[in-house]
Formats: C-alpha cells, structure tokens, sequence
DNA sequence: TGTTATACATAGATTAACAAGGCATAGATA
DNA sequence: TATCTATGCCTTGTTAATCTATGTATAACA
C-alpha cells in the first residue's frame, strides 16, 4: 500500500465485495482494478487478497467457478445476496466511521452517494 | 467501539494528536473528548490510549507533565512540533485512504476542510 | 534461456487494538 | 460504616488483519 497500510485493515473486506458486486472476477483482476480505480493507493498484496477471498466464500458472500481462457485458469468470483448485504452494512459503517472520524478532526465531512 | 473496531487501525494515534493539539489533555479526559466528539462511535479502552500516548511520548511527538487538581493526580500531554508535523502527515494520509475508498465503492467523495 | 507477467495458494511474522486485570482516591448512597 | 460509581493511572496477554516470503505453473518476450 502507499500509504499507512495500518488504515486499510478492516476495510479490504468491503473494497473486494464492493467490485465484485458490479461484475464477477478472478483474484488477479481484483487486485489490479482496486489497484487502477484508487490511483495505486491500495497495492493489494496477493497473500492479503487470497485469504480474504477464501474466508468470504466459506462465509457464503461469495460464489466461485473455474474458466480457462487465454491457455490460463482462472477462479472467478460472484457475490450471493447475503454478501450484497454484507457490503450494504460494511459501507453503512465506513460512512459512520469516516464521518466520525472528520468530526474529531474537525470540520471534514462526507457527503454524496 | 460502537463500529468495526478493525476499521479504526492506524487512525487512533491521529485522532490522539488531534484533540491534543487544540489543548492540552490527560488521559482519561482524551477518551471522553474523542467519545463525546465522535457522537459514541469511538469509545477507546484504556488499554488502548496509555500505550499509545506513551509511544508518542516516547517518540517525542507528547511531551508530559503532572498536575494536582480536586484531589486528583493528572498526567497532561502537550504536542511538540514534532508531533504536529505527524499529525498534518496523518491527516493528508487519512484523506488520500478516505478518497481513495470512496473511488473504489464509486462515488463517494470527501470534501471540506 | 532467462526474465517478466499472469494466476493460483499457504505459512509464519508483525502489530494495532482489545480484554482483563491491578492500584488508588473522591463522592454519593444505603 | 460499607459499598458502589466515577475518576485516574498503568500493564500483561490475546486476537486478528495484513504482510512478507515462499511455492507451483504457464505464457510471452528479449
């Protein structure tokens, strides 16, 4: 990660359900869109995404299915509806974190979508 | 915590500086101030705050000094210059982390000072 | 042929925060 | 008087998310 990597623990969880839940992906594809839509301000490291995967799939949030494409394997992922609302209640509580956060800070609030 | 304790990894020490920097506080005071200001969401342990401001102490970011008031022994902290340009480091941290996740989930953008 | 990118996976180390405990005093309540 | 709550400091051991390091294998490229 480029930044504090301390920050992100808690929340890997919530970006990997989050874009999974707008299209199915293999792992390796995960880490490169989270990589590309933050700007490389998350890296994910293969060994932080792999065991997030597994554990979110025996928690049922998410469904898997082999493809072979391009002479390679690939796992892709699809997200169950218990894990839509998993990441429903996971973005509820980093809005309530965030903005908790900016009131402590002082003045800084989140607003949109 | 009343969210995710995990999501407030690496925060903590940054909202600690934070209230610190407005006005000098002791210990059991800093909890109260960060649980009243965040509205609850952060109820910090004691064995949480002393560790850190020790390590921020030790680090030379706090300094300390004993005061005797209503019959009660207290420990104050004070920000050292030191301890301010960590603290402007951590928010622009924290800023980057917040845009970042909210690019990520799609839409959601932090504004404000 | 060696290197890089792709693609999966696991084992062990690190570390922030927590739970649980200890010590002591003031004030309220029973 | 005794007990409870709030205040105020502290430390030890545990938990768990993430990282580092490693392993396997194939494709593309220099």
């Amino acid at each position: 990660m480029r930044i504090n990597k301390e920050l992100t623990k808690g929340s890997t969880a919530m970006l990997v359900l989050s874009v999974i839940s707008k299209r199915d992906m293999y792992g390796y594809q995960i880490i490169k869109v989270i990589g590309m839509t933050s700007d490389s301000v998350f890296e994910m490291n293969e060994g932080t995404l792999y065991p997030i995967l597994h554990a979110l799939e025996a928690d049922k949030c998410l469904e898997s299915y082999w493809c072979e494409a391009e002479g390679r394997r690939r796992k892709y992922y699809k997200i169950t509806d218990k894990g839509l609302k998993q990441l429903a209640e996971k973005e509820k509580e980093w809005k309530e974190f965030s903005t908790a956060v900016g009131k402590v800070l002082g003045g800084v609030e989140l607003v949109g979508a």
